[in-house]
DNA sequence: TAGATTGTTAATCGATTAACAATC
DNA sequence: TAGATTGTTAATCGATTAACAATC
């Protein structure tokens, strides 16, 4: 791709316009204008184009975007024509969850293991994946190409298992645990705080009721 | 709390730190400097002086911040002194996952309902809170104080609910439905969008092998 | 008092929006 | 060609960082 560095926030957005895009797909619309765009999803049409542009610019003056073109691009910049095995560490409600969404694989993100330290959960299946001990984890990420592990476990155990991942080659992170990982320079973590977030509402709550007294 | 509105950069900073100066807290730690903040959090100092100025100002020249109160007043801040009821719908793992996670029952949080339209899961417990019927939702709305509806359903039913949620009085939802939700004016809505951020994951990891090819 | 560190103003940086020339 | 709409530059806005006077 580029050179010059895109910015996250760039980066952040693109997910939103796919879903817009796959909508729009769905729907049998062919091409969009970024005002049309805008609207639908009320963001500025500056923005949009500005954003398009970061990639070298998938438009054409006069016409707007051809729909399943771009649609096409925004999937090959995210990655997702590439395909990512992953393995969750962490057999409780959340690991299922995860386990169980079958849009992940649709993306080319692959369900290839599941560890947990409980015995008492080893073997159970989650889609086709057996659980298994926390103890194989270093075997098994010899053995197989995984490119991302899933913590969704608590805050302890997961600064411990990081050290396992990261010696065993993990080259990134999807972070459930509410805890700031702590990786070598290369390694990228992608965090995702629930409590941050419900605070973030919960602030909002509190602001919204004492302007309103 | 204040007139002006703080942007929603610092808010969402809040949470984190929070959790740092619980750490620092339960380390017995009694009072901190924004410089010592900032190198434990891998931010500027500067940073950290200019968010809690948009409070008020919680330190003292010389001396620093007292971390005790500075944790207190930023749990304020959060509304976490508050008790907020909440109930989620969709009794899957994800829902379960929620509804376990005792965290949230410490911030004040309280897990009031649960809901499904599977008539298998009803009357399953998750924490001692049985699952109901969706039928039954207009109902419960009505005669319990609820004030987060916290949404674990696919998007199609997402769209639904929402309005007998809005209809009910609902003030906050919080959406891990893959859909942006269409609320009126003054309901807040905080989406947790899992793929979204996965996807985010993959683009930096596609870039850095380009990169390094 | 001297030293430390905040609160706060000013400077910088980056992201968003506006405007318009290029061009389909 | 005329109309539409992008790509892109310039202007604005907001957020971050730097600097320092106030003050504990």
């Amino acid at each position: 791709m580029e050179t010059k560095e895109i910015s996250q926030a760039v980066i952040g957005r693109l997910p939103r316009y796919l879903r817009y895009l796959g909508d729009l797909k769905d729907d049998g619309v062919e091409r969009v204008s970024s005002q049309e765009l805008s609207e639908l999803m009320n963001v500025t049409a500056s923005q949009i184009r500005q954003d398009f542009n970061n990639f070298g610019g998938f438009g054409q003056q006069g016409y707007g975007y051809n729909v399943e073109y771009l649609y096409e691009e925004i999937s090959k910049i995210l990655g997702l024509d590439h395909r990512h095995n992953f393995i969750i560490i962490g057999a409780g409600n959340l690991g299922r969850a995860l386990g169980n969404y079958l849009n992940f694989e649709r993306r080319g993100f692959i369900f290839k293991g599941m560890f947990d330290k409980n015995p008492k959960l080893v073997g159970d299946d989650v889609r086709g994946v057996k659980v298994m001990s926390i103890d194989g984890l270093e075997e098994f990420l010899q053995e197989n190409d995984i490119d991302i592990a899933v913590l969704t476990i608590p805050k302890t155990s997961a600064v411990d298992i990081v050290n396992v991942l990261v010696d065993n080659g993990i080259r990134a992170i999807w972070n459930f645990a509410h805890v700031d990982l702590n990786v070598p320079e290369g390694i990228l973590v992608e965090n995702v705080h629930l409590s941050d977030s419900l605070m973030k509402l919960s602030y909002n709550i509190n602001c919204k009721e004492q302007r309103s007294e």
